[in-house]
DNA sequence: GTGAAAGCGCTAACAT
DNA sequence: ATGTTAGCGCTTTCAC
């Protein structure tokens, strides 16, 4: 609580020599305000140090100029970087942002947390590592929402997600083109359902891709981590050499798997790309500054935050009434050192 | 704007059959309640779906349960980080939080967003990448407020910062204590006031270890960078070269340099830690999956928010009346294979 | 143990 | 172009 008393809207009016209504026009920017008086409240607000009360406005007003995020931890930099991005647009935007963390495993109830936080925003964006069609729908927030992740049912919402299957069948593709036939794929594997749709797509976008090229892909290969650290990209190059299963690629299914998956090869001296070829998936500001750099999938990251933020607001203004509906962003290729890309 | 019409304490109370008051007492867990009363409350509640509008119990409290947070931006990892840190720990002490970002250059008006800010929140932590006399002073803000950064003068608020003269030592006494001679330090240089008081301790830290060591430093060693960033590490090293200067060992001024000054020597065919030592600052989370892992300081940051936030809401409570101190977190050392350590 | 009612600071409908 | 005032949903004083 405030030590000095706050400086209200009455206490302007009183120093400016005017009413309520015209210091609220003033701050507000509406209506027409004489100049001159326009300068006499802006001196007395100036003078007083005042500044509107928000939790007074959007009661009155029932508006919160905030928008809520709810992310799982800031520790992954894709959701760091996602979070500022998240900030650029809304404060473009003129809003607030109020986050939320489900703490890294999801542990949190999402739709508790969605609730809750729908008290004091105007709309949500919701990023959770995946969604799927039980765990949240549209009547656990009474305010407008989208999701950054892909949609399996329609919950009612909008959903604005990368295109998992694509990047990785992107990936996979570009090491096919490279000639390695005996691909690694860490991360999900088949029936091991922990990370949703996200690895259930990414490890289809894998098959598409051998499918293509007509190759039969090696299930040896395939290791599903419950994690996607570097620790576990770590292990997981253990656990393959543990199998036995001679591989020439590794796709890692996001880039803090592939920092472990390098890491490992270093160890055990094996020499990247000429031994094995790596590509992750993200493409994280550390990527371009591994070594060596790492080649991956942009997922087009600003572009679904802009595109969902867009959408948001219309929902908020009441200017888009359509069906929930998901918009998938292209991924982009991005081919660096780890493959036989420029250094 | 909600489309359902919100649900209010005055609607629980008429499904329960009882008086607002009565309602909010149970929603707040004040005074005594009659077992029967409660559980009827309690029903209506959930029948309802009432959740409590936080516009207005701030309005009328005059407290909102929301910390504030300030930080330059979450694609920093210690920045990350030290968010979740701070979401842990307010959390627990049943707090939201609300941040804001200052922008990577800090270009933002520190006192602005703080004054912003504290309209609604009960207090405020800030923690720009240094904090010089100047830029902030107690009154900006009408709420609490702890730096985690450390003080130049006393502004009238608690800072509670990570040693970073110490930590710099450490590190630096660790390169000596290998026999390496010629240690290049990267970040903040004499004549460089671009990081403020962090570099400049950092730096008095590498030059005390020296001294102590009986060892004069060549100033041909130090190199200023504009960001602490994985590229500026990146470019020092190129700089290093460039000046013909022989090293035998880098400390880097924070995780993200180091990490531009493996990729760096790795490109040149310089073996880490044989012909080149290296050593960063931070302890991110990456730093021990490197490749090789990295050795550095760990600055304690949990200590850091944990101390942070019990001040905070020892000042919030009033609890806490004296005049704003300093608190220092002592640093550790982490040895890890980029000097020689275990792999 | 519960009810009635004032009022937090602001916005906006209704004045003029 | 500016003044007056009701009331947003909640907490809390006062009465019973």
């Amino acid at each position: 609580m405030p030590s000095r008393r706050q400086v209200t809207l009455r206490d302007v009016a009183r120093e400016a020599g005017v009413s309520v209504r015209t210091v609220s026009n003033v701050v507000n920017d509406f209506h027409y305000v004489s100049t001159a008086t326009r300068e006499k409240v802006e001196e007395a607000i100036a003078v007083l140090g005042y500044r509107p009360n928000r939790s007074a406005r959007s009661l009155r007003s029932g508006s919160t100029r905030t928008l809520g995020l709810v992310l799982p931890e800031f520790s992954q930099p894709y959701y760091a970087e996602l979070a500022d991005a998240v900030f650029a647009s809304a404060r473009t935007a003129g809003y607030k942002v109020l986050i939320e963390t489900l703490g890294p495993d999801g542990e949190d109830a999402i739709a508790d947390v969605v609730g809750d936080l729908a008290v004091s925003t105007d709309g949500i964006l919701v990023s959770p590592t995946f969604l799927d069609g039980t765990t949240l729908a549209a009547d656990d927030c009474p305010v407008p929402m989208v999701a950054l992740t892909a949609r399996s049912v329609d919950a009612g919402f909008d959903h604005v997600a990368m295109d998992d299957a694509r990047g990785s069948e992107l990936a996979t593709e570009h090491l096919l083109g490279l000639g390695r036939r005996r691909i690694a794929v860490i991360g999900s594997a088949p029936g091991f359902a922990r990370h949703g749709l996200t690895g259930e797509a990414r490890y289809q976008g894998y098959l598409r891709a051998h499918a293509a090229a007509g190759v039969t892909p090696d299930d040896g290969l395939a290791v599903g981590t419950l994690e996607w650290t570097q620790g576990s990209g770590y292990e997981a190059v253990q656990e393959l050499d543990r199998r036995g299963a001679p591989f020439d690629a590794v796709f890692a299914m996001n880039d803090l798997l592939a920092v472990g998956v390098l890491h490992a090869l270093q160890d055990r001296g094996a020499a990247v790309p000429d031994d094995v070829a790596v590509a992750g998936f993200d493409d994280i500001a550390m990527a371009s500054h591994l070594s060596p750099p790492l080649t991956t999938i942009d997922p087009g990251m600003r572009q679904i935050v802009d595109t969902a933020i867009r959408l948001l607001l219309e929902r908020i203004e009441g200017t888009r009434e359509s069906e929930g509906e998901e918009i998938l962003v292209p991924p982009t290729l991005r081919i660096r050192a780890s493959t036989g890309g420029p250094a």
